[in-house]
DNA sequence: ACAAAAGTGTTTTGAGTACACCCATGA
DNA sequence: TCATGGGTGTACTCAAAACACTTTTGT
């Protein structure tokens, strides 16, 4: 008779001024209490796997996220859940953190934002599953629209532009970021907003998700070079 | 007490004269006696995931594939196993179909390829877990050598250009394609070869694996466009 | 007037694409 | 000598890359 566990777990981040974040919560009880650790569970017998990610991170960290992609199935190493036998189902969400209220207390956990380059030391194997996620946002970044999940639904383009230089890690050229994004032709300009502080006014654009979609259906293929 | 089992299946194609070939076993018994299904089955206890495949490929095939890429995890569907619950990791691998030889009744089954566009209907979701593979390959190509797995050792160009016409569905210049293979240098050219048939002797070549991957560590990065 | 950030256009370069003829063999 | 399949070079085109000055605001 089989007996493996089966879990999932969430590697969600976030970003805001230059930074990445990855959200973490503080397990209280068991083996890891009081180790940081991604959130998650294990699932239950009658609940879609999506579902089950969904659920724990909503009870263990109130975020609510409508989607997200699964990322790979940690089940190599035998002994990654010192409580016996576990394999994880990894998903990766993205979410603009502003938007997000943390509850800093359901389920008797803590749940924080940490900028991925001063984690904590994290619990089992999460900090492999962590490198994981990191990575696939570092390709996926390249192929897919994915930057407008973590920016305010009406940001700058020097946002952007931020956005894509901290997560790919290099410079590039301004005027020709800008001119291949508004090229796709799927952002929409809602004119100029004073900016807090220094500097001339600048406008606001929106991702038009339809006019994506419709792209899409037609053959589009997005993608970025960072030469 | 959670009650979830885990299963590993196999998504192997194979390529043989302009055609891909999908690898399936016919099962004998259990709720899907008599249909084709891909090779997987249970995962032991003590057994890391990529492990279980193997050896559920080596039992039920005789099909010995050193390494394989994990898919995806299928684990939505509550009544996908009509035994009860059952996620399933799915894992891809790709072979030269001339290389091995398949056992026809180990553990008394039956094993079979069949060309992907004359399947026989197969059973669970099967048939999901063969599209996702399907589409996985036809990505991958793009962006990772992995033609030269399903090709013998040593080859003619012509084949080469045969399998990615295949798996792209597309005409391409034969002289373009040619050249920018070449230009990449990880091809070995091992001098010409009658063939069978009419026509020009043409050239071998042999990839070389240590020569990708001393480009790979240099920055070099893979990528076929088929226009 | 100066500092800060935003906006914009032109030229250069190189990779991708299109395209057609000659060569070596078997029949 | 003809049919079959293999091998090769050049010109064009377009998108990516390089590059610098002007504009609007706050101080």
């Amino acid at each position: 008779m089989q007996d493996i566990k089966v879990a999932v777990d969430a590697v969600v981040f976030g970003y805001k001024e230059e930074t990445l974040f990855l959200l973490c919560i503080k397990q209280k009880f068991g083996p890891m209490a009081d180790s940081w650790v991604l959130p998650g569970g294990l699932v239950q017998d009658d609940e879609p796997l999506k579902d089950a990610v969904k659920r724990e991170l909503r009870e263990e960290t109130n975020v609510e996220l409508e989607y997200m992609d699964q990322l790979y199935t940690f089940g190599d190493d035998i002994k990654r859940d010192p409580r016996g036998r576990v394999i994880a189902v990894a998903y990766l969400g993205l979410v603009d953190p502003k938007r997000l209220e943390l509850k800093a207390d359901t389920d008797a956990l803590d749940a924080q934002w940490f900028p991925i380059d001063a984690l904590p030391s994290l619990g089992y194997d999460h900090e492999l599953i962590f490198e994981k996620g990191l990575e696939r946002l570092r390709a996926k970044i390249h192929y897919e629209p994915i930057g407008f999940d973590l920016l305010e639904e009406e940001f700058f383009f020097s946002e952007m532009e931020g956005l894509y230089r901290t997560i790919t890690g290099r410079a590039f050229d301004r005027r020709n970021f800008r001119k291949k994004i508004l090229s796709f032709g799927f952002l929409e300009d809602l004119g100029t907003f004073r900016r807090e502080g220094m500097g001339r006014p600048a406008n606001k654009f929106r991702f038009i998700e339809d006019k994506y979609n419709e792209l899409l259906a037609e053959g589009f293929h997005f993608e970025l070079k960072f030469a």
